[in-house]
DNA sequence: CAATTTCAGACATTCGATTGTAAGATTCTA
DNA sequence: TAGAATCTTACAATCGAATGTCTGAAATTG
């Protein structure tokens, strides 16, 4: 045990030569002869010889790898872009990092630096809901770190992104259920400084014009993101008079709480209360109805990010030009609001 | 933009003193004055100075960093261990970081190696489903770097490990069904090289075998670990003869299936067939009707596996000595099995 | 006041690799 | 065969920090 890793200059021990000549001879440096190339390779892999990324990352300021900053890892949307991320690095031979800042803008800014300490080449990165602060961010870009922002961004900060369109997603499911004969949708949404939140909006209020259906601001719900408050609201909704026949809630989590507000009420699902969620969650697909929503394709989000990021990287004259991505939506149809009736 | 990072040799420039003496006077080695110590560590806040983590591990061979491999990220229960390896990481000065298999063993032999070049000083890793060569994990103990395995272990090498007692937590489930009344409990697991599916079955039979309940071998079904061959495979079940009353399955996923089964058939649940799963999924929660399961106390795991770590890490002579932590696992009791039913 | 102890801080080496430059060997040309 | 051209490889500096050793000055002692 113990044993040493074997190190450039182990090789040129034991050929004598110079470990100059070792590393030129391992990078297939023409000014090395090829004898002399031929004998440090074979040696190299004989001894099973795996250069130290540390030493090769201190002498040239590149270390092949990028860094992922998500608010949180238990949460398959954020697991999917992280896997769409490696994908495209893979592809690059880069290494990912990932790490998560628990909604906490302290391990943000933590993580954040702690990938520039470590020489990161670039970093993807999704804000803490609390993040209101940006002198991290602004430090990455004043160090010239190539960065992506995806999914929580803000406007706030020059950087590229890539952006869902919740307007035009929240446009297709409102859309959809109006489609299946829905004449009032509510809309359960969350406090209402949330950017995503004020964008499906406009995309729900669009929908209702688009078919000139005159919007009804009782029908708007605010209420945090869980189920269990989602099912108290919805609860009274369908207790009232003029009781919506659809609901299209911004998470998953709230359309579960919608649905279980239903049955406990005897309403039919999807013939008397349609419902559409949004995030496509595992447990959507499980439950009983299953819930109708919007996939947002994270695995896509997370390979644009880091074409973008790789684009940023390279050396030409437009990668350090700001763009904007823009991945969309696609809708689900499943049991909590597949009616069949067309108009 | 394109600002170099601040270096000890900024400071020592700035002061007109040597690097060797900032570096000192930063770590307050006594052999420094306590005037040039101020003024250098004033200097270096104010300067925003960070030490760069590549040289100090170059030069000191360790790099205060840890790392987790696990066959999965897109899973709620290594996202919750690898919350509390963080935990106790944290609380240690360490920074975690994380990397996914798959479930490739190509890919796990190229984390952990990765890892290795990394210079990280410890290892944690959970093996992919497909691991059964293991010159990657023999390379990590030559090096002498300390390591622990959790979850998915391996009998065939020696090092520390955190396991979890399947066995008790199935002796656990089946003790409850049969508590609740049942009578005749199926057990849905999956292929029988799988150990966990062997120690499962082990606590299944001990528990039978404690109330005297004959063992019936045809209530033993195997499947691979979806939901849907767990519904087709319950379907059957439920449509014998002598039909089992109860169901205990080796994971969430084919709780669920079995569930799904049961309510096409029209059985009530769980007054006609019980049901148990294993994991505490965050599906199970939100099932209608909701889904006892064994919850593995992941973030538990996470913290023990962390703690082993750091004490092989020590310098004193038993830290190499190779342990073994239980962690168990403890019932959650929900609306699939809350028979109120007492003998 | 010369000799010695003590202390602060400088110098130099090291970790493992990269890379510019110089030097020695070899081949070629006149 | 002297001198130029070419090829091959060694030497040395460097990345940023840590650390063993040495030096010069101040403080102490006889």
């Amino acid at each position: 045990m113990a044993n040493r890793p074997v190190t450039i200059k182990d090789i040129a021990e034991k050929l004598s030569i110079s470990v100059s000549t070792v590393s030129r001879a391992l990078k297939n440096n023409p000014e090395i002869s090829l004898t002399t190339r031929e004998a440090v390779q074979k040696l190299a892999k004989e001894l099973k010889y795996q250069p130290n990324p540390l030493a090769v990352a201190l002498k040239t300021q590149k270390s092949n790898t990028i860094g992922v900053v998500v608010p949180q890892i238990v949460s398959s949307f954020y697991a999917t872009v992280v896997k769409g991320v490696e994908q495209i690095a893979d592809e690059h031979g880069y290494q990912v990092f990932v790490s998560s800042s628990n909604e906490k803008i302290e391990k943000e800014e933590k993580n954040v630096n702690g990938f520039l300490n470590m020489r990161m080449d670039g970093i993807i990165l999704s804000l803490t809901r609390a993040t209101i602060t940006y002198d991290h961010i602004h430090k990455v870009q004043d160090l010239g770190v190539p960065m992506v922002l995806f999914d929580r961004t803000s406007k706030e900060i020059e950087v590229s992104k890539i952006v869902a369109d919740d307007a035009a997603a929240a446009h297709t499911a409102v859309t959809h259920l109006l489609d299946g004969g829905a004449k009032r949708v509510a809309f359960l949404t969350g406090p209402e400084f949330m950017l995503f939140g004020r964008n499906r909006l406009r995309g729900y209020k669009k929908a209702l014009a688009d078919k000139n259906i005159p919007m009804d601001e009782t029908l708007i719900s605010r209420c945090d993101f869980t189920a269990e408050d989602a099912k108290k609201l919805v609860l009274e909704l369908l207790g009232r008079a003029n009781r919506p026949d659809a609901i299209f809630a911004i998470n998953d989590d709230m359309a579960i709480g919608a649905i279980g507000a239903a049955k406990e009420l005897g309403f039919k699902i999807p013939e008397e209360v349609a419902v559409v969620g949004f995030s496509n969650s595992r447990r959507s697909r499980y439950m009983e109805p299953s819930v109708s929503t919007m996939d947002q394709n994270p695995k896509e989000i997370g390979r644009e990010a880091a074409r973008l990021l790789f684009s940023q990287m390279e050396k030409t004259p437009d990668a350090k030009k700001i763009k904007e991505v823009v991945v969309h939506a696609d809708l689900i149809v499943r049991t909590s609001s597949n009616k069949e009736i067309k108009i």
